[in-house]
DNA sequence: CTGAATCCTTGATCTGGATCAAGGTCATTT
DNA sequence: AAATGACCTTGATCCAGATCAAGGATTCAG
């Protein structure tokens, strides 16, 4: 039950519950890769190949702009999928990078093989309709509160809704991902930690 | 070919076609609703009862701060779905206001209905599969674009992606949408209006 | 053990965008 | 034909958060 397969089979048993057909075709069909710190699951430029999922590790998705400054969208802990979904299914470049945090083992499943899954087992578009779904609202809700808080309001709710992205990674990423510099998210945290 | 149930059908097509038997089951399952201008699809405190897919108008998204300040989370023109997810599958009640900007035509499938097509036609399980992916992504460009962009490129952005938008919804909402006070907004047009 | 990354912090200053306030133009209602 | 309200604009002022600059604390490679 530790093989990272198992434990990827086990995550779908949370949605519809895979029958043995399905558990064993997702096995072919996927394969076990194991990241360094610091290594890339995908750069930009290339096409994002596989739709993966995190079996132990911490990853983040980031886009790097013009001026060379780096801005994260997601992060990916232990039970979560990481994807550029647009370049994974149109086939095209990326503008985005993959990089892992910390030491990571992740599920891949790639283009052709996640089609056939699809298309033999139809119980996977379910899944991973509602994988999407999900992450989706998620997404939404991230986005109103962008517009809508101010930068200490959304530090202290990142706080509580991800206690344990906000010890694992280092402000500065957290900082990106919230839109605010490390400079800005540094003084933020002195304050609230000591409103002496 | 202007019945409101059979442009939806028609939209379909443009994924994975419908067959008859599916054709069927979605005009049986749906049913065809007009708004007023101003009028409310969904209201804070509601459930989200109806996935809908708009025939005619436009409609917004949006939610209402403790200041009693909008915050527009997403508009949909002809061809486009817009549901609160969210509370739709929870059947919780929802944040977020849906109100027609225009006088409206949607087609609405309502919870039980949408889980009938998805189990007995799974290929709505698909079709909806990709719908949600391809807002996703967009949505997941537009999160990108708020934390490396400013509002100048935002708004620029945006009139060269939407322009039909740009033309049909008041500034205020534009300005709201992009996370902007409506009077920087009105800075911004004035500004690249005339660099004189 | 040592130099060099990483990461965090703190200060000084600057600015994109918010806020407050007022006025102007239409369109819709009465 | 007023009158209300929706929408846009413009000015004056303010502030959340950025930028620039520097220093300290860990961690890590050689």
């Amino acid at each position: 039950m530790t093989d990272p397969q198992d434990v990827l089979c086990a995550h779908f048993d949370r949605y519809l519950a895979l029958d043995e057909a399905e558990r064993t075709a997702l096995k072919e069909r996927s394969r076990v890769r194991r990241l360094k710190r610091r290594g890339f699951l995908l750069q930009e430029g290339e096409v994002c190949r596989s739709y993966a999922y995190v079996v132990e590790g911490c990853l983040r998705m980031y886009e790097m702009d013009a001026k060379g400054v780096e801005h994260n969208l997601q992060f990916a802990l232990e039970n979560e999928w990481i994807v550029d979904i647009g370049s994974f299914h149109a086939e095209k470049p990326s503008s985005l990078f993959i990089e892992a945090l910390e030491p990571s083992v992740v599920v891949c499943i790639e283009h052709a093989d996640l089609l056939q899954l699809y298309t033999e087992h139809p119980k996977f578009d379910r899944n991973f309709r509602v994988i999407i779904e999900d992450q989706f609202v998620e997404l939404q809700q991230r986005m109103l509160r962008r517009n809508a808080s101010s930068a200490e309001q959304r530090y202290a709710h990142f706080v509580e809704q991800h206690p344990e992205l906000a010890a694992r990674v280092p402000n500065v990423h957290i900082a990106s991902y919230l839109g605010v510099t490390p400079e800005f998210l540094s003084r933020l945290r002195a304050k609230t930690a000591r409103p002496s």
